[in-house]
DNA sequence: ATGACTCATTGATCTACATCAATGACTTGG
DNA sequence: CCAAGTCATTGATGTAGATCAATGAGTCAT
């Protein structure tokens, strides 16, 4: 169980390199990288690849599945704080400190690749273009919270949705896969957790859109109908520009 | 007008340099940072340090006053993302684009320390201490706007307010100001929008913890009369961690 | 298969906060 | 120093979405 799996496979031949790896590397500078990176840890369901607490040491990259960043307060409260798609960067908040600050759980089966963190600063110092998007990686994601904020202070509970669906189907269609037909990796009461709703509403809002012929719903399986009226919905009209 | 103010005071003489300069560096390496540094552009109210669209070139401190961040969506709509205080970087969201992505104008008069950000990267390629130290605060950044993430979506008004009232509290006595007498710069419509709440609301808190003895309001200065308790509705009880 | 889960949906009711409205206090520039 | 703002406060009313409650559907271990 839990034994090393597609060590054969390098970040060269990764299928997720163009979203996972600084495309301003020189080949030589990729294959630096690579060698430090811990390849393809599996992970069952609900399994953790960090907790809230254990000693900070590696940033990790979603290899395959999907994995649920969270936080639970002192009343035991839990606040889901993102969901991470193949391909995608997590753990950034922990660099500050010594530990953790949050954990980090399997949605399905998953596998992740790891970054030592002192071999990222390493690195970063003799690389110049791995510094750059480290800053650049790190400056979106705060951005993107800064986007966020506004989805919780300002938006509907259909607007919510209708965002967070919108931003879902831009990831998978990075990725290459179905812009408007996927399954949604996590549960209702994570997406509702996840956008400051009850579950009952986002569930509520789910049968809405489906009454008005934008999405399909089959349990986790989701097909957008209508993308553009998806779109207008999650900026209050306008599909041109992200709020 | 717009004339340099307080050229001659160097990072080492600043009252701020606890707060402001990464205290890991040597000196030397203080020096080196100190003469990138464009010191002391004076500002008043409601001019910008920033704005969105414009070419991002640096980030900045603030020395003196207080600068609030916000966006506009593409209806006119004003989003405050957050107010910096002296001694306190801001523009972190605009190093993963060529252009910033949010404004920047001064609370009051203010002056604030410009650091060109390719200055940043040349600097910390060599230093390696600064790079941990810009690592670190990038991902403190990332930390605290998913504090606000909770903050958004799970607490009442009462508890916002308290939360907001309590970190800047603990901003203030970082500076070496008393942390329960202090000047709110902004209005209360900037701290109803910070945290997803209407004008009257705030007004209607701020005068229900003055009920409570908690508070002593006038106009702008506030009066922290009973800190402990503001922890506790800040946390839902139990000011020791926080959420 | 079968009982025991957890998860999703739908309906009925409740409530915290938004919105609307009015007034007074403060600020500012002519 | 006064008119015209802007800003803060308070009250009355409305509502989006939370909460409570019940049922059905999917999943899993035996």
């Amino acid at each position: 169980m839990n034994k090393p799996q597609n060590h054969t496979v390098t970040c060269h031949a990764c299928s997720l390199n163009v979203i996972c790896v600084p495309q301003s590397l020189t080949p030589e500078e990729i294959d630096l990288v690579d060698s430090k990176v811990q390849r393809g840890r599996a992970l069952q369901r609900n399994k953790h690849v960090f907790e809230d607490g254990q000693k900070f040491t590696s940033l990790y990259a979603v290899r395959s599945g999907a994995i649920k960043a969270y936080s639970v307060d002192q009343n035991g409260e839990e606040q889901v704080i993102g969901f991470y798609l193949p391909g995608e960067l997590f753990g950034l908040d922990a660099i500050h400190n010594d530990a953790y600050v949050s954990s980090a759980k399997a949605l399905e089966t998953s596998a992740v690749c790891e970054l030592p963190f002192n071999q990222v600063t390493e690195l970063s110092a003799n690389i110049h273009n791995l510094q750059a998007h480290m800053y650049k990686t790190l400056s979106k994601e705060i951005n993107t919270d800064q986007q966020f904020h506004r989805l919780l202070s300002k938006k509907t509970a259909e607007e919510r949705i209708a965002t967070f669906l919108q931003n879902l189907s831009e990831r998978y269609q990075r990725r290459k896969l179905s812009p408007t037909s996927f399954r949604l990796p996590m549960s209702r009461t994570d997406i509702g957790n996840y956008l400051g709703l009850a579950v009952e509403t986002v569930s509520r809002v789910f049968t809405r859109l489906q009454q008005n012929e934008i999405l399909k719903v089959d349990g986790k399986e989701l097909q957008i109908l209508d993308l553009r009226k998806l779109c207008d919905i999650a900026h209050h009209e306008g599909c041109d520009f992200r709020a």
